[in-house]
DNA sequence: CGCCTGCTTGACCTCGCTCAAGGCCCGTGG
DNA sequence: CCACGGGCCTTGAGCGAGGTCAAGCAGGCG
């Protein structure tokens, strides 16, 4: 039976290879499935955080409530940590909600902490993770911050196809399983004017939609509009301890 | 002779005291000191990244350029670890730009890669310190997301009063050493809007400020306006694995 | 004294929000 | 099979927040 972390384990050596021994040691904890429907709550805002969650399928959002609505902070994806951040934390500081139906698994904080009492290395990776999330967020920030609703918009597409090409799950078009009010409020737009946003793009010729599956058409345009630069995703970076991996895994 | 690194480990040890062993590990690390005047840039977007540098006294900013404007990620005040994010990675980022004049140690990621594998322990405790600085990322992205100017402003002070409380260093009003423009930047706001929502807040009792100097006034109102709650903040909570101090330290 | 930088204010216009209605798709029940 | 209802997407209309341009003003400094 192999351990549903391989999902992470490859995600993390795609930054560098990890010895064997340590790739065993991730892939040998216990860690217990669960399945989410649609808009479920995985982890609630306040909630103890004993166990670490990773995605193994489908998409996950990370949201905290203000008033009535809700901020969307990050979306992950198959492969990414859930909640890796909140490892060191008493309770989580916002919630984990399914969009489409997803599977993760969940490891205890104890066995991690005992993981990393063995093999210190696996601690600076799952740091440099960690580290690789925060700068995202700050991405994020000046997309927020500082972009107009259309380059933002493809800002969003556009770190989406990045990140599923990487995890090799980019057909050509990208299946988002959320409806675009949850969209709308990752970007901090309202839904009607990200629908309208939208329907520009589209008739510009640089994305074309058909029910809930993107298709990037003219993405020299897109990255253009949305002053995309891939870097802070560190999809590739290894962290500084880890050697470069001789050759590609796959 | 004080190492300058006792402001971050006061910093640390409101979470939760460390053993003497480790804070002296911790102070007696080498370190060299830098003077940073108004505007200067301490760290350079892209740089290769070999130390960690530590505020001593003043303000600096994380901040990205996009098109000509910049964006304000994060304001660092005094005892905060201005770049110990990027203690994994080769490069910075993003850069690092001193506002007013300000004071910092440097210490080189090799002493502290031989820290941590002396002292595990210590390792979880940056880690941790990297996670608050997330969980601040998180709830900026939400405050330019989903706030309107007036209570966006509010918020910003709101934050800067609480983190300026806990090292002490808030005396009933709170000296910004920047422009309205550097705030606006952090704010995603134009110089012109930040000025005329700020006009309000002033003339409605809630805030005053002469010169660069701002006082609170009505910490209630602001308060309920912006819809503060500095959990986030992570001031006092401490890393899992760090017991709860017994007394507190001064 | 004059200049430069940063704060302030006014005028104007655009972007994006709200309200509202209509259309499409699909699931459910008659 | 069709009728109905409920999400969700789409589009229109109107308004208000916030951006841009521009001018005046206050303080610091050569």
């Amino acid at each position: 039976m192999v351990s549903r972390l391989s999902d992470y384990l490859r995600k993390l050596e795609r930054r560098g290879v990890l010895p064997q021994e340590e790739r065993d040691a991730l892939l040998s904890l216990p860690a217990r499935e669960r399945v989410f429907d649609d808009e479920e709550i995985a982890i609630k805002e306040g909630q103890p955080s004993l166990e670490a969650m990773f995605l193994v399928d489908g998409v996950v959002s990370r949201q905290r409530k203000l008033d009535g609505h809700r901020q969307i902070i990050f979306f992950c994806l198959q492969g990414d940590a859930v909640d890796l951040q909140s490892i060191w934390f008493h309770r989580a500081d916002h919630s984990i909600v399914s969009h489409g139906t997803s599977r993760a698994v969940f490891v205890r904080h104890a066995d991690l902490y005992d993981l990393f009492r063995e093999y210190p290395t696996l601690a600076m990776v799952l740091w440099h993770d960690t580290l690789v999330d925060a700068s995202i967020l700050r991405d994020w920030n000046l997309n927020v911050g500082h972009r107009r609703a259309r380059p933002r918009i493809a800002h969003l597409f556009l770190e989406f196809e990045a990140r599923l090409n990487a995890i090799g799950a980019y057909d050509g078009g990208l299946r988002l399983p959320m409806s675009q009010k949850t969209l709308a409020d990752a970007l901090g737009l309202s839904l009607v004017h990200f629908n309208k946003s939208l329907a520009i793009l589209r008739s510009d010729g640089l994305l074309k939609l058909t029910g809930r599956r993107f298709e990037i058409l003219d993405r020299a345009r897109l990255t253009k509009l949305a002053q995309f630069n891939p870097d802070y995703l560190h999809l590739r970076a290894p962290p500084k301890l880890i050697p470069q991996p001789e050759s590609e895994p796959l």
